[in-house]
DNA sequence: ACAATTACGCATAAATTTATGCGTATCTTA
DNA sequence: TAAGATACGCATAAATTTATGCGTAATTGT
């Protein structure tokens, strides 16, 4: 498994978003499991460009620092279910903020990104 | 210069975020100054962690996507000073936020960051 | 029977971000 | 006049995160 070389900053609160929400899709599937899209299946058709098993490896890590709860149900064909914690509840503000903000400046932030040739091609 | 080679997706707001203040040290940089610690060389100080070449590459881009201006003085010794756009101020909200969800939470975010082996050595 | 769905995971490659070695230049202070 | 501060930047290495190839298993629908 990889493990982490460089030292970890924590003096600020900043620096615990960004060691524990820093992956692609984490923000954004906390987002949909309190949208009540809860299993793999659902949030999969909901995200088609998250490949599974990179969001996979992202709810497994949102599982482990305690974010989620994974319910697997030993059904004939298995069935899985996520749902928020506590720690996940409290995130959902942040989302929202975020999100928002997103959404109130898109026009913006869209030209901000053409503005960087590091985004040609791919937008 | 580095370009993108995976297409970016901009459905949601939170991708906005995502792609644009992604950085190691942005919103702290972003923090820092609207505190009023301006010069680059005040922000260095403020966050030696941040290697130099690391926090300008940074300071550069926040200025590109027009989170902040760049101000040079033609004075014997140089002197530039970064300052908040409209919005850099908008993106505060955001960053305090943030960062007392960290603070308030910063007992639990440590103990899940110690749950994972990847992070032992380094915290 | 055969395709489709549900779910999980290892190993490795590719992409992206951070870190560092090495340099430039001017001016102030001890 | 040497050390220290101010600021900037290229090239390359290292670290980290994402993407993909290849597989496993059980069940349902056609």
């Amino acid at each position: 498994m990889y493990q982490k070389k460089t030292p970890v900053q924590l003096d600020c609160g900043l620096q615990f978003f960004k060691e524990l929400l820093n992956g692609k899709w984490k923000l954004m599937l906390v987002y949909y499991i309190s949208k009540n899209l809860k299993r793999p299946s659902e949030l999969q058709r909901k995200i088609p460009n998250a490949d599974r098993r990179v969001m996979d490896k992202q709810l497994q890590e949102l599982v482990l620092h305690g974010f989620l709860n994974k319910k697997a149900f030993d059904t004939k064909v298995p069935k899985v279910e996520y749902e928020l914690t506590e720690l996940g509840e409290k995130l959902l503000p942040l989302i929202l903020t975020i999100e928002q903000w997103g959404e109130q400046n898109r026009f913006v932030l869209n030209e901000a990104l053409e503005k960087d040739p590091k985004f040609i091609n791919v937008i």
